[in-house]
DNA sequence: CACCATGTTCCTTG
DNA sequence: CCAAGGAACATGGT
């Protein structure tokens, strides 16, 4: 369940959970989901430490940890890839398939499954100085996103999802960004102008505030084995009542577009899909066209 | 069997 | 150096 918003509210989640627990023992079952990291080192470095804050870099979490004997202070760095998830079950409960490291905290046990063992639990944190600037600080001004944008002839949502040029956005979110910015995802990101940057930078940070309050208005299950589970991610605020859409052009290939009524199409870019509003994100500026 | 999937990295080709 | 395309990683759902 990545992208930055289901990663922050994770965060949010998991933080007081954690905080000033110590792990007694660490379990790995997915060696691989560690590197560069062994088994062996993660055990010896994090047996006995402590959990002392979490925080979010993009879609990474890091578990600032304070070492049991006297070594150097400790990040762990965690990313979910595309189907990674992280809550505290009893002790007694039976662990799921996929799991790939599971920490004793005595009354509780923090599990890190992942289905498909894309995602990452690591002390290299060499991916995390990699980043691009976090959307939501002041560092991601429309000015520096405006001249890195200049320098490439990337197609504007592919490029979106360089993380080091902005942290934390992903196939969903970018779709559903320039959807709201009016811009068509295939346009060259140097072809747009300063106001069409700014409307870009504005609606990444609607974009992913608007998913964050989403989520955490919302109750989640988080270690829930519920297949379509109430993720703010796939759409509804709840599955209840509420047809309220959050995502309004993702996944919506052949349904009519919020705003003017036309089909939202799909494209595919490096091999991801596209999903967006010919009719409200045209190519050229343009003045209005009878559809919309 | 086919196709699709929230992510990232690596490789080849031009 | 850049960009694009494909494959890889691995496991599912529809």
């Amino acid at each position: 369940m990545p992208e930055l918003p289901e990663v922050e509210v994770l965060v949010r989640h998991l933080a007081p959970l954690l905080q000033g627990k110590t792990i007694r023992r660490v379990l790995v079952l997915r060696p691989r989901v560690l590197r560069p990291t062994s088994p062996r080192q993660l055990v010896r470095t994090l047996r006995g430490a402590r959990f002392v804050r979490l925080s979010r870099r993009g879609k990474f979490l890091l578990f600032t940890m304070e070492p049991s004997r006297r070594t150097p202070a400790i990040i762990l760095v965690g990313h979910l890839g595309m189907s990674g998830r992280m809550y505290l079950l009893p002790p007694t409960a039976p662990l799921p398939k996929h799991t790939v490291a599971v920490f004793d905290l005595g009354k509780q046990r923090f599990v890190f499954e992942d289905t498909r063992y894309f995602g990452r639990l690591t002390l290299d944190a060499s991916q995390v100085q990699k980043l691009g600037p976090e959307p939501l600080s002041a560092d991601f001004t429309a000015e520096l996103f405006f001249r890195a944008l200049k320098r490439s002839s990337q197609a504007i949502k592919v490029k979106l999802l360089d993380q080091s040029l902005v942290a934390g956005l992903g196939n969903i979110y970018a779709s559903e960004a320039l959807f709201r910015a009016r811009i068509s995802p295939k346009l060259p990101a140097q072809a747009l102008g300063r106001k069409r940057v700014h409307r870009l930078w504005l609606a990444i940070r609607e974009v992913l505030t608007a998913a964050i309050e989403c989520g955490s208005t919302v109750p989640l299950n988080y270690a829930g084995r519920a297949k379509r589970d109430g993720f703010f991610y796939f759409g509804r605020r709840l599955e209840t009542d509420s047809y309220e859409e959050r995502l309004q052009v993702y996944g919506r290939s052949d349904e009519p577009c919020l705003v003017c009524g036309a089909k939202i199409q799909r494209c595919v870019q490096a091999a991801r899909s596209t999903f967006y509003c010919p009719c409200c994100q045209r190519t050229k500026a343009g003045r209005l066209q009878r559809a919309c």
